[in-house]
DNA sequence: GCGGCAATGTCTTGAACCTGACAAAAAGGT
DNA sequence: ACCTTTTTGTCAGGTTCAAGACATTGCCGC
């Protein structure tokens, strides 16, 4: 029972980390940040598809609708995180939306255009951005593998062990993962209904594997867990 | 009920559009088949990530094993198709595993660092290679959702159109599928048992919107299929 | 043409889990 | 502090499909 230890929940790029530091001063002329209110959309399905962004402050959720209405949610993104990427690699109209979580929150975007520009003169960026959108693709192998194959529980327990070694912060055998995740959220995430989010974090705690409030989840063993 | 024709079962890059044509010829140089019978394995899992391939010849199976040894597979790429193009992406050792499906298959491997060296004359071939990437990442996107968020019956009926659209011939309207995949293969590409898809495939003949045998898939209206 | 083996067809059973319904608890605004 | 809305908890009912068992059919090598 090895379990490679990748994430898929939440996205882990930083974008300063892809473009070059020396780059980096070079861009800030053109950081603007522009901020959002809760529940605005940063961008809708066949909306142009000519800028990636950073969260620099607040959550964004990245997702899109079926025939049927129903939400998918791909993703939940926190500070440092980028997203939009595809338009780097010919995605020409969005098939997702982004939309915005939380109030004050502040999103950086970058232009399609500069970016390529920029890659003519910086050949190690390409390999770079190239990188990203190959992490990106693991991740959603990964994902896709747990989705499909892997029953409820286990795809709820995935998601915490990722969540706590993404975002938790460790205090002796425990791991405290500050959130504000709704059970609905969760489902989202996890491809599962609400009550059985509910359902199954209670199972999980009435076994004394985690506990859980409104605000945080902790894990009480992350390496015993499963 | 607008439903995007795009393709996620099969691949569709062919690396001759990806490489500059006149890089080609320099390549051509370096083209060496390689000969693989049935069964065979052109990679394992944890084997050095260093090459992508496309096929001359024949069929490959891209896949993994999960832990209780069922194994999943990705796709099946035939003629003129790429795969292993994660090593690219920064992929240093192989997450899948690739398979020969047929005898007297020929595969063209090329080799990452000559590929990398490339990039570095050819600004273009940058880009290319990201929307291969890209385009594979979104590919994904749509497999991810059929196979979480739609039945068994949905994941089958859109493994026909997406098999009718990409390898069918047209007569009329009929469209034809010569295919070798048994019911276990299609199982196995659209997450589901062996017996619901012998099960789904005999209601879809009984309701005369499919007719097949072993060789090939009749689909009789690709555009009342649904 | 024959034997063996893989693939297909068809049932039955049961588990997983979604859905809808409703109550209780918590959060948030004014 | 009060009212409204969101979130959480719990249950019953029903659907979907995987899994096992077994018969039948078709394919392939000899």
């Amino acid at each position: 029972m090895t379990s490679t230890a990748s994430l898929w929940y939440f996205e882990s790029v930083n974008l300063y980390n892809v473009l070059c530091p020396h780059k980096t001063k070079e861009l800030d002329k053109k950081h603007e940040f522009r901020q959002f209110k809760k529940d605005q959309f940063i961008y809708f399905p066949n909306d142009e598809a000519d800028h990636i962004y950073m969260v620099a402050e607040g959550r964004v959720k990245i997702g899109h609708y079926l025939d049927d209405g129903k939400e998918v949610v791909s993703s939940i993104l926190t500070k440092g995180e980028i997203f939009g990427e595809l338009a780097l690699a010919g995605e020409d109209k969005r098939r997702d939306f982004a939309q915005v979580m939380d109030n004050n929150t502040s999103i950086c975007p970058l232009n399609i255009e500069a970016l390529k520009a920029l890659m003519k003169d910086d050949k190690e960026l390409s390999f770079r951005l190239l990188k990203l959108v190959g992490l990106r693709l693991m991740r959603l192998e990964r994902k896709l593998e747990l989705l499909v194959f892997k029953d409820a529980r286990t795809r709820i327990v995935e998601f915490l062990k990722d969540s706590a070694s993404w975002k938790g912060k460790k205090v002796g055998y425990e791991t405290m993962i500050p959130t504000k995740l709704t059970h609905k959220d969760i489902a989202a995430l996890t491809g599962t209904s609400r009550q059985t989010v509910t359902t199954i974090l209670n199972e999980l705690k009435e076994q004394n594997l985690i506990y859980f409030d409104r605000r945080k989840i902790l894990i009480r063993d992350l390496a015993n867990l499963q």
